[in-house]
DNA sequence: CTTGTGTGGTTGCATCATAAAACCAATTGG
DNA sequence: CCAATTGGTTTTATGATGCAACCACACAAG
């Protein structure tokens, strides 16, 4: 089987999110729905994508639990797709991987748009990881400590 | 050509981190690196890939400026892989992947390790997204606007 | 009720990327 | 110098992607 490796039985939470969110255009879908977009052909217009990936997408999104199908909107009989609260948990990372192009990438005039806070129309700071007593953390200031290492046969 | 729809001229940030880092195994790669892993076999083996899969990441990741090969380190005469500023750039955004992980996976005790702050021992904080003035912003709170609009040069 | 149009998909190929394994060169170790 | 390890490349098979064509349903007009 080459099956892509999937990610599943990983305990690394970072492999977990990857397999539910690590697809070419599962980030950019929920980038659209951020914004606003709900239904089929607003993805696939906007996005330019093939219409059997972007189904393909949409139905693994529902199944992971990120988008949920609401039956109605403006009348029609049609559905839309909406995000539940954990596709709208995402935001944080849709923040960084857009900050890290801000900060780092190679042209950074071409990139068209700005994060900015809403009420006051000023950009918004970087994400800041913090300790609990409030300090700032970065890469060296962390480490990673097995969960709590129960009875975890390597069946 | 098919081509995987590359999303090199987009102007939208995220789909630029995407182009470089959007690949199965690339977070991944970076995530043993940011724990330690530098030379080409402990990658291969701690990740379990192929080898010419691994191969062509590292050589992406070269390309993008995010590992560097530094020509020496145990007195070896091989080559090892090292992050960048702009790998460890990434920092966030391997946080924010595992702590959605954390919060809205279906079955949290997979998941095998956690963050903890090295110098308490105490799990992190979770990112935060503030404004200027240190206001807390969530996904309501933000907006997008055009970068640098108004210069109307006729291409 | 029949036709027409737009939305929301599915189905077929052709092509590309990925995976596993075999192979190979250079390094190190004895 | 011979063998094993490291660090890859090549080969081949299969799964994923992209495009276009097709199809089902809703809705509106005649």
């Amino acid at each position: 089987m080459v099956k892509r490796t999937s990610f599943e039985g990983d305990g690394c939470p970072v492999a977990r999110s990857l397999e539910a969110i690590g697809d070419w255009w599962t980030l950019l879908i929920i980038r659209e729905a951020m914004l606003g977009l709900r239904r089929f052909g607003e993805f696939q217009s906007k996005l330019g994508m093939a219409k059997n990936i972007l189904s393909a997408r949409l139905r693994s999104m529902l199944d992971h639990g990120i988008l949920a199908m609401v039956p109605a909107s403006d009348g029609s009989a049609y559905q839309e797709y909406v995000l539940t609260p954990k596709g709208r948990g995402l935001f944080p990372i849709l923040v960084a991987l857009r900050q890290w192009s801000e900060e780092f990438d190679d042209t950074p005039e071409e990139i068209d748009t700005i994060m900015i806070d809403r009420a006051k129309g000023r950009p918004v700071k970087k994400l800041e990881l913090h300790a609990e007593d409030g300090r700032l953390l970065s890469l060296a200031d962390i480490t990673l400590k097995p969960r709590s290492a129960p009875r975890r046969r390597s069946a």
